[in-house]
DNA sequence: TGTTAATACATAGAAGAACGAGGTATACGC
DNA sequence: GCGTATACCTCGTTCTTCTATGTATTAACA
């Protein structure tokens, strides 16, 4: 009975990548793991959107990468914030207060009165 | 001295928009002047994205439009949400509802600790 | 041993949204 | 008469997202 499937606002992944990042480095597969468990499978990140995201972070130097052995022998790209992505995620968070605080304003106004 | 430019989560546009249609009839350049004075200039929409999403929400069948004369005495085309508009309004508003609490809760993660 | 599921990565192609730039036209103030 | 604000529209580009597909390894299980 799929909780209803919400699609991720453009541009969110990224802040959240990012975010899960910046707790300590993990690999691609398990960040989409993470997202899902921590927004109780609200957040589903398709692999087809995941890993083309983190390239792109990692193409603008937002975030860096080696290859490790897992706790379960198995080699895996390893993440890690550059400063560069540190100082993103926290304009980004930022903006994204900023954003739904305004969007909270609209959705909250009353239709009653002289229209 | 922008407050700096919120560019607006792909999807979220149809959702304001729905939202200030709901208050009462208005035409397209109302809902972006409304728009961006509820939001305290946060949400800004460019004329480039507000047409083509009106147009977008009325062959969806979500709104209706007539035309008719302003309180200034200028031609203008009123929308108003038809009963599925108004269904959609309402899941979208709650769907946004539960993205957001979602990802309050990701981006509320403490990084210290067994996560 | 075979086979299925889970882990872990990746890309190609299509769909869709957003936006800048351009265009039309009317009303109002000066 | 001219600039500004109002009010509409669309084209083309860019970017993100997703579905589908592919590879390879490990674990479970019959």
């Amino acid at each position: 009975m799929s909780p209803s499937k919400s699609d991720l606002p453009q541009g969110t992944l990224d802040l959240l990548i990012l975010k899960v990042i910046a707790l300590g480095p993990v690999h691609g597969y398990a960040i989409a793991q993470r997202l899902e468990q921590v927004s109780r499978g609200v957040v589903q990140v398709p692999e087809g959107s995941l890993y083309p995201a983190l390239h792109r972070l990692e193409n603008r130097g937002l975030l860096a990468a080696d290859w490790k052995e897992t706790e379960t022998g198995r080699e895996a790209k390893f993440y890690r914030l550059t400063r560069k992505g540190s100082q993103q995620l926290k304009t980004e968070a930022a903006d994204w207060q900023r954003l739904i605080d305004a969007i909270s304003l609209i959705l909250g106004m009353a239709d009653r009165g002289a229209q």
